[in-house]
DNA sequence: TGGTGTTGTCTCTTGTAATGGACAAGTGTC
DNA sequence: GACACTTGTCCATTACAAGAGACAACACCA
């Protein structure tokens, strides 16, 4: 069990605010977006009722642009809850055809998965949070730590290092909040120690973590650079923990030239753009 | 080349109302949906004067709604045109996740591609359209007609004929625009001959048809029921032209089981909900 | 059956955002 | 360089929607 309360702010948060208490006359398209991330971060329908209590939003006008978005078909209704609608489906396939980074890093998971038969994935930092965009299961009967879309806690992952490269102390103390520096074991992840790690990844140019998420598996994550050089993706390996080593260098090797590959699709788009 | 304007309409015609000439002072959410739907038909980025004018709204009105719109994620600006963000991509996952006929109807084109080796789709309606919800490119070398998202004219297609059932004259000629009526090679399909193969299909329980959207492709669709037995969604077989009567027997068989199971997934549901 | 809490709709008021229009900063074109 | 046109920003105004609160319709329990 989650707790609804702390992942509903750091939904609204967006980048930076910290959520501005929904107070007074909000804005219309400002309570459409905080029921967006409220929805996404929830994962599943909720009643509309329900929806409003958790964004701290007048019922009234909560019924209203509920009904308004159902309408319009980004929204739908099952069984008197709501959740996202077809709609926004549509567009985030648009979205995933059209993006230049999306389509890339989709050919690059599918090849790294194809060629060496493990799980890859394609991850970027979102809401202050670790998501994967796209993933492929390896063909290993092992099991998938998580799922598509999913937000995951930055210090749980090697690629949740990658992502915080050149950020500086404070940044790091801002985007990772107090709740998201445990492990799912109960460890404690000190920030000391996880912005050394951060460091040491962005030093190496990639991460491997072992045991973190769980007592079974090792990431292996390589950034993806966007055309200012700055981490804006990764692409990982989810295996075993005891692979080997010779197996680890190889797929890490492969991991780097795609990931050097997706980066350099970034670079060329700027240079068309500056032309 | 398509015809933008036309594109338009539909699109922000959403299911009946003739796209209220976008006058006077429209509500933020209406401009919204208008934007996100143009920019559906559009496809692509497009300059944030562009759109306006595109949709007739004004431009101080399209550049605020456009920057709102980009700080909360759901559009990205690149290069100084517009499209759908990330966190559309991410809320379309998770409406692809938790939607019980596009998780079941996955599934079941899925074991169709892959136990048949043809490419098989998930279609529904959608703005007076067919659009392929989900598809899995079969093993045989032959080209794929359309992606995924896309809109195609009803007429062209197997899968338009079932998602029509039911449909009387006058719902067909409002559905279905003019420009809708002409096949690709230009061929005009008349509304007798239409209305006659909707109702055969709906008799039938599947549709075939040849020679349509191309003159080497040949569709087969079986239609998938919702709880109150309508027609939801299809599923449909892409194969080339000559493929075999005993070939097209065995396909349409499949289809017809995986159609069936996808129908009762909506029946369970209703099921649940009803106790 | 009455009591208590919830859900969804409706109305009215008032704060506010959509709009028209002015303006500055490009971008060609002759 | 002047001219025509486009792009993007910024106000002031006022039409309109966000919100408070009343109310009806249930649901649940004692």
């Amino acid at each position: 069990m989650q707790e609804p309360l702390v992942l509903q702010q750091q939904a609204g948060s967006a980048d930076r605010a910290p959520v501005p208490a929904a107070s007074s006359r909000e804005r219309s398209l400002d309570r459409v977006v905080q029921m967006l991330d409220f929805l996404h971060a929830h994962g599943s329908p909720i009643a509309v009722a329900e929806l409003s209590r958790q964004l701290g939003a007048p019922r009234s006008t909560t019924y209203n642009l509920v009904r308004s978005l159902t309408e319009a078909g980004l929204l739908e209704e099952t069984d008197g809850r709501v959740f996202f609608g077809k709609k926004l489906y549509l567009y985030g396939m648009d979205y995933s055809r059209e993006n230049a980074l999306v389509r890339r890093g989709r050919e690059a998971v599918d090849r790294l998965s194809r060629e060496t038969g493990e799980t890859a994935e394609l991850c970027t930092l979102q809401n202050g949070r670790y998501t994967i965009i796209y993933m492929c299961p390896g063909t290993r009967p092992f099991r998938i730590s998580s799922a598509v879309g999913l937000q995951i806690p930055l210090p749980w992952t090697a690629s949740g290092r990658l992502l915080l490269a050149g950020s500086d102390r404070a940044a790091v103390e801002a985007l990772v909040p107090e709740a998201d520096r445990f492990l799912p074991d109960g460890r404690r992840v000190e920030l000391d120690d996880f912005i050394a790690s951060i460091e040491e990844a962005d030093r190496l140019g990639y991460c491997i973590t072992s045991g973190l998420v769980d007592a079974v598996t090792m990431c292996l994550a390589a950034p993806v650079y966007d055309e200012k050089s700055r981490v804006e993706a990764t692409l990982c390996f989810v295996v075993p923990i005891d692979t080997s080593k010779t197996r680890t260098d190889e797929l890490l090797s492969r991991l780097l030239a795609e990931a050097r590959q997706v980066s350099l699709g970034s670079r060329e788009a700027q240079g068309r753009r500056g032309s």
